[in-house]
DNA sequence: TAGATATTAGTCAAACTTGACTACCAGTTT
DNA sequence: AAACTGGTAGTCAAGTTTGACTAATATCTA
C-alpha cells in the first residue's frame, strides 16, 4: 500500500471541504511530493476513486474564484473517517520498510489521542523486533553466514535498517511521553495546512541534490 | 524507478538464458519478493517490456521439460547489458530513500570491479551528505524549528534515516576495502542464483511477522 | 488406477502511477 | 489592445503493479 490514500484523506479531513488543488498544495507544503507519490495525477485519481468508493463525497462546484477551470470539492464521509483512522493506525504500527507510509502517519498522528499513539508506536517497536528475530533466524544458513557471500549484505542492510527504525521509534515515544505536541482532545490542534491565500514558504519547485525522478 | 528492471536484467544475465519462472525463483531465493515488487506479474511484464525495447532477446521456446505450459526464454542483449550497468551504477550512487533499489544493487555490485564499486559507494555517501545539508537548510523555518510542530518529526525522520544510511554505507566501504567478497576480474564469482534442479532452502512461501501485502 | 494434490509456467483485468499536456483567467508588457 | 507571463485547476495516455486466476504435467495416495 502506498501513502497516497492516507495523505489525501487526511488533507481533505483537515480542511472539512477541499478541492484537488488545495490538497495538492497542502501535501507540497509538507514536502510530500519529495518523499511520497503525492503527485497531481495520483492525487486526482485517489480523490475520484475514493469518491466512487464512498469514502469521499464529491460536490460538483461552480467555476473557480481565482482563475482556472471549475473545480470539484470533496468532503470526507463517515466511512471515509473510519478508513482514515484504520490506515493511520496501520501506518503507525506496521513495519514495511516504506518510509513514505510512516512519514504520512507522523503528519497525522496527532489526530489520535496521546495514549493511543503511544500504544501504536510501542506496538511498532514490538513488530520490528519480531520481524528481526524471525528474519535472522530464517535466513541464517545452517553452514554459517559465509555461505551467503555478498548476498548477505542485503540482509545485513535490512537488519540494520530495522534496528535503526526501532531506535528512532523509541526516541519518538520518549518525546511524546515527555509532553511534546498537541494530540486529540488536548486543545487547539496544530494546523498542518495552509490557510486560504497564504503562500507556501517551502514549495518553490526547486530541486535538491539527490532528488530522484 | 523501482528495482524490478535491475533485478530482472541481473538475473537473466547471470543465467545467460532464462525463462520467467527461473527469474522468479532466483528472486525468491534472494527474498526479493519480500523487500521489492518482484512479484510474478511484474516480472513477466518487465520481461516482455524489455524484450520490446531490445534489452532482452526473446526465444519462443518448446514446451516445458518439467510440466506446465510452454515457456519463453530470454537472453540479455548488448543494449541490455549497457542498461543493466547503468541502472546498477545509479542504484549504488543515488539516495532516494527506497531501500529496495539499494538492496537489489547490493546483490549485483560484484559485477563491477572493486575499485569502481568503492567509488560509487563513496559518491553515495557524498550525495547523502549533500542532500542532508540542503534539506536541513531549506526546511528549517526562520522563526525556529518549533514552528513546524509535530510536522517536524517527518523531517527529523528523514534526516535520521539519511544519517544512518550514510553510516551503513561507510561500514560497507570498510568491509569492501578490507577485501570482502569477490568482485569482477577477481576469479570465480560467487553465484547468487540457483542451479537447475536445486531447491530453494529459503523460499517456503511462509510469511513472517510484520509482512505487508 | 482414479482422484487429489503439488509444481511448473504464465495470463489477465483492474487499479495505480507518471509526466506531459490542456484550458482558463489575471495582470503586465510592449 | 495584442502578446506574453504566471498561477490555478485538472485531464489523459502510456506504462506499471497487483492479486487472483488458468492450464498443463507430475506425483502421491487410497
Amino acid at each position: 500500500m502506498s501513502a497516497i490514500r492516507l495523505l489525501v484523506l487526511g488533507a481533505v479531513r483537515q480542511h472539512g471541504r477541499a478541492h484537488g488543488y488545495q490538497v495538492r498544495n497542502d501535501l507540497e507544503y509538507w514536502g510530500a511530493h519529495e518523499w511520497s507519490n503525492a503527485k497531481p495525477g495520483s492525487i486526482y485519481h485517489a480523490l475520484k476513486q475514493m469518491a466512487k468508493q464512498g469514502l469521499l463525497l464529491a460536490h460538483e462546484i461552480a467555476p473557480s474564484t481565482a482563475g482556472g477551470p471549475p473545480r470539484t470539492e470533496y468532503e470526507i464521509t463517515d466511512k471515509g473517517i473510519r478508513e482514515y483512522l484504520k490506515l493511520l493506525r496501520e501506518a503507525l504500527t506496521a513495519y514495511d520498510q516504506k518510509p513514505d507510509v510512516l512519514s504520512a502517519a507522523l503528519g497525522f498522528m496527532v489526530d489520535l489521542e496521546r495514549e493511543e499513539a503511544l500504544e501504536l508506536l510501542e506496538e511498532r517497536v514490538r513488530v520490528i523486533e519480531e520481524w528481526r528475530a524471525s528474519v535472522t533466524e530464517y535466513y541464517t544458513p545452517v553452514d554459517g553466514p559465509e555461505q551467503l557471500g555478498h548476498i548477505g549484505e542485503i540482509m545485513n542492510f535490512w537488519v540494520y535498517s530495522a534496528d535503526r527504525g526501532a531506535e528512532w521509534t523509541r526516541g519518538l515515544i520518549e518525546r511524546i511521553k515527555g509532553g511534546a505536541y498537541t494530540f486529540a482532545g488536548e486543545g487547539e490542534p496544530f494546523m498542518g495546512v495552509l490557510a486560504e491565500g497564504v503562500e507556501n514558504p517551502y514549495a518553490t519547485g526547486e530541486s535538491h541534490p539527490g532528488d530522484r525522478q
